[in-house]
DNA sequence: TGCTTGTTGAAAACGGTTTTCATTGTCGGA
DNA sequence: TCCGACAATGAAAACCGTTTTCAACAAGCA
């Protein structure tokens, strides 16, 4: 596990590098607090989690740093439609969705893409897709009306 | 044409009426431009449209007419994940999803949800799936690269 | 070690959206 | 048709997540 989180450290600092960036103790702390939250969470959440490994950071380097993991690959951002912008660590394996609970928030991974190859899908409009984003919405088990 | 639009807005009404709510010129000035625009634009957008038919309006009534014709099923958000929400107007014969494209920002309708029944979607989970929501991205015909 | 230049933190700015408040106007009832 | 209750409007100000500014700091290369 230390040497899993080490590697990561390691091979996400050679990504930073690679394009003029540095890695600091602050985006240590944010690559770790993306990590340990897992799923689609908010910079404030983010903020709050990494100021346990490095109580000093300030929102706006958290905001700074999702920029660069952005840029970089390292990271994607994901949007529910409530106005704030959720991140979360990309995988090299592909992208994964979310199943969104309506009643308490809840946020469930999905990782089985159900859509066609990206190809088919602009097709009948002449684009060319690049990307896609799929967001869930609805009732998780606690939630849901026990039918 | 002038009798689509006259059954439009009295369809409306009766929607608006039905929930304690009350058909004004401004809504109906916003209702038309929603009309006419199409796809997914911002408040802002319908803003500068309506005000051809009532140069009066303010920004505001248009965001409060929104979140209206939100509210009673009218119309709905659309996100593109670019900070400003979009507005489609309902229809009643099922959903819509939209191309994107990344170089110009043109914006085509994809009619075919490609995706699962609902029922199935949130299975693994143990959701239950109440909405989904689609946006595709990459490049229209015009700035595709041409390969 | 020294130097260059990317990074940080605090405060202020930004921009889309929402709220406040006094005024206006819709629409159901007399 | 007129009345009155109360929803809707407009302008200005507030909000809130995010971005920018700027001076101080520190990563990483020579």
């Amino acid at each position: 596990m230390r040497a899993v989180k080490r590697n990561r450290v390691e091979r996400v600092a050679a990504r930073l590098r690679h394009r003029g960036r540095r890695m600091t103790v602050q985006r240590r702390a944010v690559l770790e607090a993306l990590a340990s939250l897992g799923c689609a969470h908010d910079a404030e959440a983010i903020h709050a989690r990494a100021r346990a490994a490095y109580p000093k950071l300030g929102l706006v380097t958290v905001y700074r740093t999702l920029e660069a993991f952005v840029a970089d690959g390292i990271a994607h951002p994901v949007f529910f439609g409530d106005g704030r912008v959720r991140y979360d660590l990309s995988e090299d394996g592909g992208h994964h969705h979310h199943l969104v609970c309506l009643s308490c928030g809840r946020i469930a991974r999905v990782d089985e893409c159900h859509l066609p190859p990206s190809r088919r899908l602009g097709r009948p409009q002449g684009f060319t897709v690049t990307a896609h984003r799929l967001e869930l919405f609805g009732y998780c088990p606690r939630c849901a009306p026990k039918a």
